[in-house]
DNA sequence: CCCAGTATTGCAAGCGTATGCAATACGTCT
DNA sequence: AGACGTATTGCATACGCTTGCAATACTGGG
């Protein structure tokens, strides 16, 4: 294998990185400092004349405001901190461009902290450090002690795709059970009998309630779930799961006729798994129904059948209650369910 | 549809937002505020017995440094900006997340920017109020002005996985050239003879590179590209691309015998293309080859054949350029190519 | 037991901006 | 013309931490 190839040219030491002041512009427009920094303030009391000047020699100097500084004094980082734990699944790297492009419209900026396990405290401390103006937990979970904290630090905290055992927080999810309902009644009114569920992580709300969703909906019809196997919201323990369901061991008369995984990104490991090394068809013998909608679920080799869980009005609504709380300077606590909607594509069985 | 459902609950002022700060531990510990910081500075100079003192009490008080008043004294943000353009393109997701916890390993932590367009300019500009430590911009545009205000600021800046025309700036990028001529040689060793060609963005490095080192390739092996499109490094125009280039227009004398796609991404549009709206069979008819090797390049429906760029050891480099001149205090210039690897699955003909 | 050298500590001056308050200027009203 | 309300402006201080420098305490050596 070629090594790394690797080029060094010149060197030049640090100094003087940016140091132009509202101090030196305040000089230069022959005004005082309070004038400079209220002239960048929208609002503040200045007068165009005054301000034009200031923009002027702001503009010759080269000046762009401190916003440390800013937030030093001012109290207000204009940072939002967005924490999130699984970027495999394609569903979060929508999240995180959307969000990132919405908070920046209201000039907002996001520190983004990215942790696989799921002891996110020690980072929400790390985190709380930087001022950051309002706190998004994506798919993670929140030690009550740390919610506690943030809760004392009177930081807006807001719970996105999960919902909080405690209560205490705000969440944004979308109709997680709606959506599990969906599925069991587009499963049932399809004419599939024998349903089998792949869940996620155990611990996570997503995953109860698209399952709970799941067996209403079933009873709702006189059927149930009649196999169950552990995925984690994992690429590779879904293929497992999948193995596990109908492998070999399963007799072909117990073998379930449709599949519901909990998450578009183990339904493909799912389908990979059931066509290849199983053999099997999808839908003809095996009808699956995923859930997120993910940008994938739409490629020609899938066609995946799934929940769509529309990331645009969780992050609007998401936005909206953190814009409001920093707005009205309080603390709130809010739940919003947003819908969800079946996508009717070709990898399950659709009703006669 | 269901409309969005919403609960809201308690109201609680915003006050007192972590206010503990220095000067209470210096009092609690009965020493100076200096010696709370010395006490939270490694390796500065405070005796063992005072710093256990003063954690002890800072603990007592659930104090946090404050990281903007660090900042804003010591001219050290511990913040990296990171400049993305396309999270639609799985290696992105990829790279964010492992240069993300790369750098939280050291201490640092990310502002992360999203820009679609290639104005990021005006971003660039928000960017370095806040006092970033350094900047790595990811596939995107960086214009020679503000290349140069950047490097006036001496802010340490590594364009990652695409090169600087102006070289004045350091780069991080796979072996781009290297990829393309092994793709080259193993559609040519597979008997390929009609081979075509979808390129990314045009202005981009990454493609420039890849292309010419196909067609420096095939022209090793008496061969050259008998059709080309551009696909933009997006799916959509890589589908529109791919009915151009084999559409019902193309003579099947002319049909090419295999496709090279400038990204993954791409490469499964291409693939979906082919064999849904084109009735055409990967690789029996058409052997495709892509770029990248997203996770994606393993699923079974398309076990894509493809160039592997490592995105551990570009991190590795972007982050160690980065931390050395932080640690210099110096601005550099490298140009780091990291090698590339030919990933031999199923769509594509294997030499014989 | 005294002295130089080292380890700790505190003091005080920033870092760059925001903002309450008082001072001034200007225009209107009676 | 005098009083008064509004719009602008500057002054001075605060935000919470880092750090150069001087002061002090403590060490071992002679």
């Amino acid at each position: 294998m070629m090594a790394t190839h690797r080029t060094r040219r010149h060197i030049a030491p640090i100094v003087n990185r940016h140091n132009v002041t509202s101090l030196d512009v305040a000089r230069l427009a022959e005004v005082s400092q309070s004038a400079v920094s209220r002239s960048f303030t929208p609002g503040a009391s200045v007068a165009p004349e005054t301000r034009a000047r200031v923009l002027e020699a702001a503009r010759k100097l080269g000046y762009r405001p401190n916003a440390i500084a800013s937030t030093l004094s001012s109290k207000r980082s204009r940072m939002i901190a967005v924490v999130l734990s699984n970027l495999q699944n394609q569903f979060y790297p929508v999240v995180i461009e959307t969000l990132s492009q919405r908070l920046q419209k209201d000039g907002y900026h996001v520190l983004l902290f990215i942790t696989e396990t799921e002891d996110a405290d020690e980072l929400l401390v790390e985190l709380l450090r930087y001022q950051v103006d309002g706190i998004v937990m994506a798919s993670t979970h929140l030690s009550s002690g740390l919610a506690q904290q943030i809760a004392d630090a009177r930081i807006p905290v807001v719970m996105f795709n999960r919902t909080s055992s405690k209560g205490r927080i705000s969440t944004v999810s979308s109709d997680n059970l709606g959506g599990g309902r969906a599925v069991a009644h587009f499963l049932a009114d399809g004419g599939h009998q024998r349903v089998a569920y792949i869940a996620g992580a155990e611990d996570s709300s997503t995953n109860h309630d698209r399952e709970e969703g799941l067996r209403a909906g079933l009873a709702e019809r006189g059927l149930r779930v009649v196999a169950r196997a552990v995925g984690h919201y994992e690429f590779e323990r879904a293929a497992l799961a999948t193995q596990e369901l109908f492998g070999s061991l399963v007799s072909s008369s117990e073998r379930p006729d449709a599949l519901f995984v909990a998450s578009d990104h183990m339904a493909f490991a799912a389908i990979d798994t059931l066509r290849g090394a199983l053999g099997l068809r999808v839908p003809e013998d095996v009808s699956v129904v995923g859930f997120d909608n993910v940008p994938q679920a739409e490629w020609g080799a899938y066609r995946l059948t799934t929940v769509e869980q529309s990331a645009v009005p969780m992050i609007e609504a998401t936005v909206q209650m953190l814009l409001q709380q920093l707005e009205d300077d309080a603390v709130t606590r809010d739940h919003v369910v947003v819908p969800t909607r079946l996508v009717q594509r070709s990898s399950a069985r659709l009703p006669r």
